[in-house]
RNA sequence: GGCCCCGUAGCUCAGAUGGAUAGAGCACCUGCCUUCUAAGCAGGUGGUCGCAGGUUCGAGUCCUGCCGGGGUCGCCA
């Protein structure tokens, strides 16, 4: 596929090889810093080079006087992109030893060919080669309804995953069940209550450290519906678990529903619980123990402000530390069941073993104490065969005009995601909730969300889809006129600079998707598309002072074709992103 | 006190793994609607990139130390 950075970069590259097989460069030079970018001030022209730079040092050569000997070298040679071929660029030396190039307009009108040959594969890369990739993402206690916090973990996670997919990685999204704790008891305690209500029985106020929340008198009621009154009058020890499994299930069937109207899915769900049943947790801990990494000892009081209860007590503990962590950390609890801690430690080796060397996390920010320990444990566990990579996600504040939207969730009046999602609907949360980074708090304003003005990200890409899709409608053949026809238009005659600049722009989509991937940075590709849709209003605009710059121009079918080819095209590059993040482009507002 | 994240225009934030004169939106001025959606566009005002050192051809970006904000800190998950 067209990338006409990673296609003029392997032009260099060939430059400098032919300067070393001549003797003009020694043998063995590291090319891999070698980059070819877009120059930030577009006056230094289309694309620039830092090989002289980089190089420079191991050539001992002043960077400048090299960067002459590899423009020259570059001069001449033919660069093919898209479907051209050719010497269409000129090369230039700028201080201190960048290369500057420009193209030539026929190698701009190839790239929109190519995107329009393309479509919503525009932008696919092989950067991946197919290594596959386990994202583990949302994982929220199933012991009620997601909040917008998870909402926001869902997002990046789900448009880490499809970025990911795009860039050629083999992708697992996984959700991984924390079903095996107290919380499950708590929950399956709450739930005996609503059931009780639900039979009848008068139960007053929820006690403290069961869950208040309205969603579980449904819950009660099922079960009331499923087992009468079979868990009546019983001692705990004989309805606690069976109750649990089923507390849990209706409410992963709750977060599954969640989940849905935001359109995501997984490929997996790994309980805990099974885990542990399983004996997986078990075997971990014995293969740590094996290698000398589990202990009993007593750990350092923390520093600073002691909890009230604490005491010196002796515990089994792992040795994180031999892995880069500050402490080391327990593995089981006083009553001889293991941590949260074990049984994740066992998760992510299940992952390694399973065939993934590339670990995501997406976790709440909350947990970031906790990345130093895992990243220790599958360090240890997989003896540096897995690379283990957390993203953390800071809250979102609600506000409602300005106005902060107050929760407490100790009073289980917090805000859903449902909520949330049935208000300014999928497409909106999902375009938002990707506008920041991921560590960086986000506040989401349920009037500006939904407000069409310029201010607000979602609408303003919108636009520019819509606005795009407007002009083919308006375009008296547009019924004819496929991508591939739109292809064949006599692209040479798009020669206005906001044109070009705009191609320019739809032509460092691949890039931004590699690039994007690596860094695992969906909220990229929310910044770009917002640069996509400034240059498109700013060139519809110019159509209003210039009628020659219109899109439709009656008298010239040719022109109109080229320029509906370049609309077509911005249109693919929006629609491209937007399926990135799992949103549908609009046609008309 | 330890660790993690953050600190960029009056406000909200980008900044492509170290590139050239640091960018958007909002706000504030000034213009642009008989014409493909003015729900938009153009121009202007606005910066010691928290502070101080260091690394090198070159630092908002990497390293060290401070300052400020947030999070977190042995059997919660």
């Amino acid at each position: 596929m067209a990338d006409i950075f990673a296609d003029f970069r392997r032009l260099v590259v060939a430059a400098l090889d032919d300067l070393t097989a001549s003797g003009a460069l020694p043998p063995g030079l590291d090319t891999a810093r070698v980059a070819v970018e877009p120059p930030r001030d577009p006056a230094h022209g289309d694309l620039s080079t830092n090989a002289a730079m980089v190089l420079a040092r191991a050539v001992n050569e002043n960077p400048m006087a090299l960067a002459e000997r590899i423009a020259a070298a570059l001069s001449g040679r033919e660069l093919a992109s898209g479907d051209y071929r050719g010497a269409g660029f000129t090369a230039e030396v700028a201080r201190p030893g960048f290369i500057n190039i420009r193209l030539d307009a026929a190698v701009w009108q190839a790239q929109l060919r190519a995107i329009l040959g393309a479509g919503l594969a525009y932008g696919d890369s092989g950067i991946g080669r197919g290594r596959r990739v386990n994202i583990e993402f949302v994982s929220a206690n199933p012991t009620g309804p997601m909040h917008v916090g998870h909402g926001r973990g869902a997002v990046v996670g789900d448009a880490l995953a499809a970025l990911l997919v795009k860039a050629g990685f083999a992708v697992q999204r996984e959700y991984y069940i924390n079903d095996a704790g107290a919380q499950v008891d708590a929950l399956a305690r709450s739930v005996h209550l609503r059931y009780r209500e639900a039979l009848g029985e008068s139960i007053g106020e929820i006690p403290e450290g069961l869950y208040p929340g309205e969603y579980l008198v449904e819950t009660g009621q099922a079960l009331a519906r499923r087992d009468g009154g079979k868990w009546c009058g019983r001692p705990e020890s004989e309805w606690l678990r069976p109750v649990g499994e089923f507390a849990v299930a209706a409410m992963m069937d709750l977060i599954r529903d969640d989940l849905s109207r935001l359109g995501i899915g997984f490929d997996a769900f790994v309980s805990e619980r099974e885990l542990v049943r399983d004996g997986a947790v078990d075997r971990c801990v014995g293969a740590l123990e094996a290698a000398g990494l589990v202990y009993t000892g007593v750990l350092e009081p923390p520093k600073g402000k002691l909890p009230d209860d604490w005491e010196p007590r002796p515990q089994t503990l792992f040795r994180a530390t031999q892995f880069g962590d500050e402490v080391d950390r327990p593995l089981k609890k006083s009553d001889g069941s293991w941590t949260y801690f074990a049984g994740d430690i066992a998760y992510h080796y299940d992952k390694f073993r399973r065939g993934f060397t590339d670990l995501i996390d997406v976790w709440g920010a909350d947990h970031a104490g906790y990345v130093k320990r895992m990243q220790a444990a599958v360090k240890a566990m997989t003896g540096g065969g897995a690379a283990l990579d957390v993203k953390l996600c800071q809250l979102v504040n609600l506000f409602d005009n300005g106005v902060p939207v107050r929760m407490s969730k100790r009073a289980g009046n917090f805000v859903t995601l449902r909520e949330v999602v049935d208000e300014v609907g999928a497409n909106v949360f999902r375009f938002i909730m990707l506008t920041r980074r991921n560590d960086q708090a986000l506040d989401f304003d349920f009037a500006k969300v939904t407000e069409q003005s310029k201010d607000n990200p979602v609408f303003y890409v919108q636009y520019a889809h819509a606005r795009a899709s407007s002009v083919m409608r308006h375009a008296a053949e547009a019924a004819l006129l496929g991508d591939a026809a739109l292809a064949e238009a006599a692209l040479e005659r798009l020669t206005d600079s906001h044109e070009l600049a705009i191609i320019r722009l739809l032509a460092g989509w691949p890039r931004l998707v590699e690039s994007a991937a690596e860094a695992h940075e969906p909220h990229r590709v929310a910044f770009y598309l917002q640069e996509v849709a400034a240059a498109f209003h700013l060139l519809w605009t110019k159509g209003k002072d210039e009628a020659n710059l219109r899109f439709i121009i009656g008298a010239d079918r040719g022109l109109t074709r080229a320029r509906l080819a370049l609309v077509r095209g911005v249109a693919i590059v929006i629609a491209a992103g937007l399926a990135v993040f799992g949103v549908e482009p609009v046609e008309e507002m």
